[in-house]
DNA sequence: AATAAAATATGATATTTGTCATGTTTTAGC
DNA sequence: GCTAAAACATGACAAATATCATATTTTATT
């Protein structure tokens, strides 16, 4: 098994604040595991003995609403900490976590975690830090259900992604979602989802090869009205 | 001036972790303004330079969107810090903040509190817990903008302000928001706000008495659809 | 108290979005 | 490679919500 003293991934988290002896400690206790593409990682109100580090892959966070509709609230990939939030309050998951392809994560207990929360201010601060992003983000998710249209918010989704997750050589986004998740990012129908792409792609916006989306005009999506 | 050693508002917030010495220090250089409705604490874009600590009032958080409406994003009385998130990831304000009726805060310099989050671990432990504790409320407000009809959102707005803010003793919610606030908060049109409002006072779910709101049927609006 | 301004209220209509039905294409499993 | 299931696509219609117009009531100001 690999050690966290050793792997370049905790440098995208706040793990990276760390000292070799604590991640030493870390590294004796964890389990590496690896999750295929549509299995569950935690349930919504299951209870986390621990936090995930994501070393490889891609999942969602949802929400099952009242409707019996799942609601993503956020994408994770490689790189980041998942768990974090149930673990530092001491309440039950209020996300579920799918994967979306193939991952490799580490599991990390819950003491561990705690342990070097009480003892170690600047993972505490960095931790808090992430969070202070993550709510800022929430917060302007809000204002975007609340106040734009369905064509903007599928805009911006794939501006989004783009942006953050990247695209492979051929241009494509690198995130493969269906047409079912796009739906949920922007909280609508799956069938006006389809149909709002299918516009995009009317209008020369994007351009799509079977479930991979190319963005063709970056510009004028961002001035989707 | 009053003391904070003294002040029983911080014990509703995550001052009541600092030790008394801490207090003392931050007593010494904090100062405190009466903020009359309608003012605005601070604008959305500014740099902050401090933390705020709610005395007595309520305010609004509020984001202006694309299409010029202002979001409610949360209502903050009496005990909360305000600002906190600004100055733990070192960003301008996110929020505009306005005061709803007449407030009194006590500023405390930014200095101040980063150096209490490096050096006292149960204070950012503490700030960290509270974070965790609005990025889960806004995760909920997300699905419920996503997946919940107007009507939904405004009564659960309703039933929100009751059990959070509480009522006067003749049984009216003790937070009084205009019709446009109550569109913001919901994320609608004000007539559409105003609309929904008058269907459940004719369906006896609430009274007014000018803008005085009761609720008089708290388990019907919670079964509202 | 008179007046202007703002907030509230309501109708008529347009637009957006959801739902249901149905057909086509893609994918997964054997 | 075949078959069933899932995902995608699109039309027709219904429901929710926004917008515009216009009163009415309340609040603030002189």
């Amino acid at each position: 098994m690999s050690k966290c003293e050793q792997c370049i991934i905790r440098q995208f988290n706040s793990l990276k604040t760390l000292s070799k002896d604590e991640l030493i400690r870390i590294s004796g206790c964890k389990t590496s595991k690896i999750i295929r593409k549509g299995e569950v990682i935690f349930e919504e109100g299951e209870t986390l003995n621990g936090v995930y580090c994501v070393r490889d892959g891609i999942c969602k966070l949802t929400k099952l609403s009242a409707n019996g509709k799942d609601q993503i609230i956020k994408l994770v990939v490689k790189g980041e900490l998942l768990g974090q939030r149930s673990i530092v309050s001491d309440e039950s998951a209020n996300l579920k976590a799918t994967a979306l392809n193939d991952m490799e994560v580490c599991f990390i207990p819950k003491a561990e975690i705690l342990s070097d929360l009480k003892k170690n201010p600047d993972f505490t601060l960095d931790v808090l830090q992430h969070m202070a992003h993550d709510l800022k983000e929430a917060d302007d998710i809000i204002v975007n259900m609340a106040q734009k249209s369905v064509r903007q918010r599928l805009a911006e989704a794939l501006i989004h992604i783009h942006d953050s997750f990247g695209t492979n050589p051929d241009g494509t986004l690198s995130v493969i979602l269906s047409r079912e998740d796009f739906a949920s990012i922007v909280g609508t129908a799956t069938e006006s989802a389809i149909r709002v792409l299918s516009q995009f792609k009317k209008e020369g916006y994007i351009s799509t090869i079977g479930k991979q989306i190319k963005i063709e005009d970056l510009n004028g999506l961002s001035r989707v009205e």
